[in-house]
DNA sequence: TGGCCGGGCGCAATATCATTGCACGTTCCT
DNA sequence: AGGAACGTGCAATGATATTGCGCCCGGCCA
């Protein structure tokens, strides 16, 4: 009986855990205690499995982009002339080599990859947008300019 | 004279210790003050300035969602029949009260929204899918799912 | 049924860390 | 030069993290 992704077995109290730090990545052990009804001990040997066992995978300070001058965050939607895995790694690779891209996704369908950007101001953005568009292989390129944010949970939902 | 984003006058210091944090948000303060050349005191008084100024929005754990059985990341671009700001509103109280939607942006040009959401599986896409297409006002549904992630950096550049 | 494990828990002890008060140095402005 | 504002480091105190250990419960086998 194969399991593709390794079952730890999560039980309620885990999962417990998991929304606390999900929600507040820096509580301390023995507040995290209280809260799933545990002493201190055996709550960080469980956030150490959960750790090791890579279902926590790290923590991260979420930061204000605009107060570090990121003004402006969008999307964009680009389009390859080609779905050639060389075509596409290629394109990968400089995606992933700019600072700006935050998130690079390959979209089923093939030749396209939604990017998620930052950028400090529109001017900066339309030459980003214009870097993409002169990229090799590219085809077409959509942006998606973020207007509002109505939600940005971090995570999943746990339960 | 207001200020829209009170400007906290980040230094070196700061941009470093929230570089630091942003890749680990669970670093102890003595760990912390010694990676940027600083005693712990004045460390940790920084970073309290910063959390309080709202540079750093909070901390979290950065969880595997497969392994909590949600096997299905994918986006969502939705195009409403209206720009009104009623129907815009509504579709936004939708999808914000669904908990598999994890981010709803309003994007620049009226009456489309691109959403992030999780499923357990094909079947849980498709009925989310459906849902969404079947929601008051909403005229067209492109659902994108990711394949590949070849970059998901939390946060922003510093530096 | 009775005894043997194995896993997980809580307690207690120790090492580390967080937090505060305080004095000193530096900068800038007068 | 004098001094005020700011930020630092040191030292002390209170919390927290971490480890070792003994206990309890539940499954398993004779």
């Amino acid at each position: 009986m194969p399991r593709d992704h390794e079952d730890p077995g999560l039980d309620s109290v885990d999962r417990h855990i998991l929304a606390e730090l999900q929600a507040d990545g820096r509580m301390t052990n023995v507040e995290l205690a209280r809260r799933v009804n545990l002493s201190a001990p055996p709550c960080l040997r469980r956030v150490r499995r959960l750790e090791e066992a890579g279902v926590i995978r790290g923590y991260h300070a979420d930061i204000d982009p605009v107060a570090l001058g990121w003004e402006i965050t969008f999307f964009a939607l680009v389009g390859l002339e080609s779905q050639k895995q060389a075509v596409l790694d290629a394109f990968e690779s400089l995606a992933t080599s700019w600072s700006e891209v935050r998130e690079c996704h390959m979209i089923r369908g093939g030749g396209d990859f939604l990017l998620r950007l930052v950028a400090r101001d529109t001017a900066h953005e339309n030459e980003l947008t214009s870097r993409l568009t002169g990229a090799p292989s590219v085809m077409r390129v959509q942006t998606l300019q973020t207007i509002r944010t109505a939600k940005d949970v971090a995570g999943v939902p746990i339960g």
